[in-house]
DNA sequence: TTTTTTTGTGCAATCGTTATCGGGAACGTT
DNA sequence: AACGTTCCCGATAACGATTGCACAAAAAAA
């Protein structure tokens, strides 16, 4: 793996690496023949500047870093295409790291990356995550992040996020305006900010339209392994309460698929039993059966305009403390998996 | 972003950075006491070794490069969990890259890792790649290079694939024992290895079962930019055949749901028109309507034996040429969208 | 006591690149 | 003739870590 560098060009033109150096880089101070026959030999031995070297010696390596906690889902690949697209234009090359929703890989990703010397970190919050000492330390020490998605509240810093309260709001009111009445909420960790955030415009919908918020008709599940189980066990508690659901809002990729699929075994018919209003991105959703009625975040431009925060931060350190949140629209598709139940 | 170097370790501690560096290497020529004092203290700070200067000192990097089409797809996303769960733990990372099935990106992502010091790299070809020598230039220097799914022909190294012939035949005989005659294949690029090797799983089956092979049964869709249009194009030209297909066999994730949207916007029946099978490792299959039958790839294991393959190479470099192609085997999941015939 | 060996440590080069400093040559100005 | 500019270019020192070589001091052998 032989490459040529500055020294094998210097010593066939007879010249200095640092004559080289500044011709390649197009110097005042470089006689134009000397540098035309520099950039010539160059561009013919198709010379390419060691990046690691530049990395080492300057401190940075013109990539950023992307830790998600998982890329088989519709929303975060989506997210990344929305990074890589602004990113590569704008002369940075992404780096993704998964952090399957696990504290300690999160941890071990960014450390790993910042010994890479990643110019900023984009971060979505692993759904065990409740201690953010290792991204407070590195904002301290001056590395730009963004977060965006699964954002943390602690942190001073730009954010990114789809409006999940609007979002929720307006799934759940349309559920009611379908003419349920007992919504049940399937959502994730409690300490994530979209849960929060999801559930309180759940309630409020509920309240605006005179309905009693009832906390058993709430159920937080964890990600990771065992989803199957956990879904199940929540979806059984739900289907076995005294009154049982007859709408239910679910708030991710994995938990509304999740949910289908026990229903589906279980034999509950939706959305004649059970109205479903999924808080997801998937792709098929209009082949599903039923066709599922989804809120949509804007993933990709969620993406780039989190990554164009992070650029210009790492390109202008800031120096007022003036970070911004951005909250993107959801975009709600009614399907028949919420039709209205004048129908039966 | 100050991050504490062997350099500073020995300021402190009045010892040159040979020592210390031998030190911390556990060096049997260093006094025990002295690397005691060197650990702890390197302990105590939380000093990490800059991989940056060791990627530029030794021209390796403990990290491979994996270069795949498209994140967004079931089948690459678990081929990277399985890529990555090994390879974590041999103390490698994993850096991942899209080409968006473009040549011109595959070439630049390709350039890039190299010029990253990976220590090897992981290929899924683009669709639209047919020129090979910057891979084979590539190995002629050195590189390990370990293609999988998608692999070359023309290329002597390890390759990790399904086992795509008779993936294929048997879905394709599945298709004729449910009593389908008109047998439509929708299928990628001529030129991929997986093309050829399902269409001749395809055609070998037709054989086997006395039906004649038409050519005008397969299509040959592109993917990226206007797979919508190419889709409905294609499905559009089968089902206005003087005889239209009975069945069609779909030969991936994008190609199964586009088709699957084209049959539901033109309101053909699935299975009582037209049965489906998918190449497919879609993870809604079951929900879809109706439930999709799937001949499904083993992509973890797959990711899996690559890597290790690929990390043998790099540990190991092979005197003989003894390279190994390792086919795996699909499985096929019967579900609603290929029922018999004899139902209707 | 003298010589040899062992032990523990430091110096300097290396990887590829660029920034800083400095200097020689050619020319112009008094 | 003496000095200041301008134009080109080179030597050197970083960046962080490893390593072959040298070398002093201490220990062992003579």
């Amino acid at each position: 793996m032989e490459t040529i560098t500055i020294k094998d060009i210097a010593k066939a033109l007879n010249l200095s690496t640092s004559t080289v150096s500044r011709a390649l880089r197009n110097s005042y101070e470089i006689n134009p023949e000397t540098k035309k026959l520099v950039m010539e030999y160059a561009e013919r031995m198709n010379y390419r500047p060691n990046p690691i070297a530049l990395s080492l010696k300057d401190s940075k390596s013109k990539s950023i870093g992307v830790i998600i906690p998982e890329i088989a889902n519709h929303f975060f690949s989506q997210l990344i295409n929305g990074i890589e697209s602004i990113a590569y234009n704008l002369g940075y090359h992404v780096v993704i790291f998964q952090s399957h929703d696990s504290y300690e890989r999160e941890v071990a990703n960014t450390n790993y990356l910042v010994s890479r010397r990643v110019d900023g970190l984009l971060v979505s919050l692993a759904s065990l995550t409740t201690n953010l000492v290792h991204f407070q330390e590195l904002m301290e020490k001056g590395l730009p992040i963004v977060f965006l998605d699964r954002v943390p509240n602690d942190i001073e810093t730009h954010k990114v996020v789809a409006d999940n309260f609007t979002g929720s709001y307006e799934a759940t009111e349309h559920l009611i305006l379908s003419g349920r009445r007992r919504i049940a909420h399937l959502t994730s960790p409690i300490y994530l900010s979209i849960t929060t955030e999801r559930l309180a415009g759940y309630k409020k919908a509920l309240e605006d339209y005179g309905i009693a918020f009832d906390e058993s008709y709430v159920k937080y599940c964890l990600y990771g392994g065992k989803i199957e189980a956990e879904n199940e066990a929540a979806i059984e508690e739900l289907l076995t309460l005294p009154e049982p659901p007859d709408a239910i809002f679910t708030a991710s990729d994995r938990l509304t698929t999740g949910c289908m699929s026990v229903f589906q075994r279980k034999g509950v018919r939706v959305p004649d039993e059970v109205a479903i209003v999924g808080f997801t991105n998937i792709s098929v959703a209009n082949l599903l059966n039923p066709p599922l009625t989804t809120v949509m975040q804007p993933a990709m431009e969620m993406g780039q305009q989190a990554v164009e925060l992070l650029i210009r931060l790492i390109e202008h350190p800031q120096k007022n403390d003036l970070f911004e949140t951005r909250s993107l629209k959801t975009v709600m598709t009614i399907r028949e998996s919420s039709v209205g139940k004048t129908v039966v």
